[in-house]
DNA sequence: TGCTATTTACGGGTAAAGTCGTATTTTGCT
DNA sequence: AGCAAAATACGACTTTACCCGTAAATAGCA
């Protein structure tokens, strides 16, 4: 029986692994240099982090070479639907409806992604 | 000109929300009550917590009477659109619609919610 | 009025998150 | 081989989130 450590990555954490999410597999100084676009960190800061992520196991990583190379550990979508639901529990009171009325509203969403969402909802009711 | 700072609730702190959006205005001690149901914590823990909130503006109080009675100082709906943002920017990479599926897809909404979004959906579709 | 229970105020203590400086190791180039 | 650049390791420090104990203030009641 493999015992899985639910850890829920942290703000900074979360920036490093959409990089991370996004490239596949990626050095320090690569996600480092794609942090510095949006925010402003040390090097050894973003070393320092994904060390961390590494311990607790967000991460896995190549050490056969000098440069480590870094892979995530988690998926994209079940990290997604984990941030979700404590969403939905904390702050919709539950009801997921008023979450996507509310993510709806604000954003504007293409209308090739509405399609995609009218598609879903006519599949949920055919299957009530 | 008023500075609003824009203050992001914490965990603890959204516990706390909650219960005073439900109820509009509440002490401490009811906040505490509420909060015991879901989880275990001490009566000067919340006090303190509330507190904070206070200096941090996230509650208003009054506290003419000697037992101080706490209102919320932030909508729910702007706390919401808050955390809505900033999760579509971390976490989905700004593609809002992918929230709305993985919302949807996950949690199990009601008929009546789903004819709510499909109005929605085609309101903004008309919109295009 | 005096006692008890409730409430607030205050301070401290722990743990996690985030930041970075410095030392050490390694690599690549001349 | 030797030096400079780049990478990792390590440890320390700061801030924030939580959590709670104790003391002081207050209010209600016997």
């Amino acid at each position: 029986m493999t015992l899985i450590k639910n850890t829920k990555p942290t703000e900074s954490e979360l920036e490093i692994l959409q990089v991370l999410w996004a490239n596949n597999a990626a050095t320090v100084r690569t996600v480092h240099e794609e942090l510095l676009k949006t925010k402003d960190a040390g090097y050894t800061t973003t070393l320092k982090l994904m060390q961390i992520m590494h311990e607790k196991g967000l991460v896995t990583r190549d050490d056969s070479n000098k440069t480590h190379i870094y892979q995530p550990a988690v998926s994209r979508e079940k990290t997604q639907k984990q941030f979700l639901n404590k969403m939905i529990d904390t702050l919709f009171a539950g009801n997921s409806a008023n979450l996507v009325l509310q993510a709806l509203g604000g954003h504007n969403a293409s209308e090739e992604e509405l399609e995609k969402i009218q598609a879903l909802i006519n599949q949920l009711k055919k299957e009530k």
